[in-house]
DNA sequence: TCTTATGAGCGAACCATTTCGTACATTGCT
DNA sequence: AGCAATGTACGAAATGGTTCGCTCATAAGA
């Protein structure tokens, strides 16, 4: 990719890179709130510092835009990932880590979850070609197995609990509490987007988890 | 409602109630598939006995048949409710009742899955103006409220445990599998849509929910 | 019984607008 | 000059919605 010839050299991006990125911004806040059929790319390129030209000039098109986003939009993920699959000493303390910064990154991205829920109304018709999602949940799976074996050792968690089972547990419970706030909580008074409720919520999902695999 | 003059009498629906059951049908699997925004009059008008003009007549527009289509859904789900509340003698058997339904549900009727998801997407804006959802949920939430109690006094079940914490967390884990069946499972060979594979993931959950009641 | 008024049901063509995408001209840097 | 970057304006197709007019069953009145 071009740079400028401006002293900073290669730390610094490009005016491209830059409207590259403000672009992303715009499109995945449009896309996430939207969807890939109910955005617009006229009202895309007006929050844009560019113009609609500009986004054909740099992805081609809607589609290619919308996948641009979703990739990016996962790579933040396994970013995230990075930062918390640490390992600890202690197998209960570890899996608690996992489900607390899996439960906080699904409420503090909330675009995150939005296009994953687009992407499945589009029945996955991207998710396929952005490399890297196999690896990510891969990655999560021997995490969580290596959490499950050694508690197992430990005697703290029972022996049988399948990671790709845990995997889908973890995901869904921090997952819905997201996707489906505005369907859910219809006829009880609990606003899931007060912190308190949020609070218990979470601590909720991390005593399932717990509940499930100790012994 | 107009009747025919035809011997069956009140027993038959004319052939507009007819019409407007094919449209709902039609449109149901439409919005469905690609949501509202996705969802083309046109086609939808295709598919249909009727012609696009019978849609605005009956519904008035796009809006109006998308909130048919998801108020007939939610009908749907309450009478489901009706056969599966009962109440049983035993507290934990009726919690797996409640939960192998609700999983059961969910699976076999993944269009009101995809209808509730795009509902989101829109940030619930139609769902409001549905009357019963509320009265639904809560009578969900009683249901569950009852199990605990008699549970607790049974000494079968642990205390503490809200019964709307105990509703999202049964809904969440029986949404996802269906919501997310795209994006999830990519990396580790487990196709979601395997018979062997459900029936693991329904014990799973099953076992979760029992996991996190029993004391 | 015969006639007529009424209104639901319906088809086909049509309209206005939106929306994706592109052609072309222009700017500015090297 | 020559190439990358970019703004403007436009085209063609799609799309939501409407207009006009026709049929037919039934109810009301003579």
């Amino acid at each position: 990719m071009a740079r400028t010839s401006s002293p900073e050299g290669a730390l610094r991006t490009t005016d491209a890179e830059e409207t590259r990125l403000n672009i992303l911004d715009v499109a995945t806040a449009e896309f996430a709130d939207k969807g890939l059929s109910g955005a617009r790319i006229d009202e895309i390129a007006e929050r844009t510092n560019a113009s609609k030209r500009m986004i054909y000039y740099y992805f081609g098109g809607k589609e290619g835009l919308y996948r641009a986003v979703l990739e990016r939009a996962y790579t933040a993920v396994r970013e995230m990932d990075a930062d918390n699959l640490r390992d600890h000493l202690e197998p209960d303390a570890a899996l608690r880590d996992v489900v607390g910064a899996t439960f906080d990154y699904h409420n503090q991205h909330p675009e995150f979850v939005r296009l994953v829920m687009n992407e499945n109304i589009l029945r996955g018709a991207h998710v396929g070609e952005i490399p890297g999602i196999r690896e990510r949940n891969r990655k999560v799976v021997e995490h969580l197995r290596g959490i499950l074996a050694r508690g197992v050792t430990n005697r703290q968690f029972r022996e049988g609990i399948d990671p790709v089972e845990l995997h889908m547990t973890i995901s869904a419970l921090c997952f819905y509490n997201v996707s489906n706030r505005y369907t859910f909580s219809y006829g009880f008074e609990r606003d899931m987007s007060s912190p308190k409720a949020l609070a218990r919520r979470r601590m909720s999902v991390i005593d399932v988890i717990e509940s499930w695999c100790r012994r």
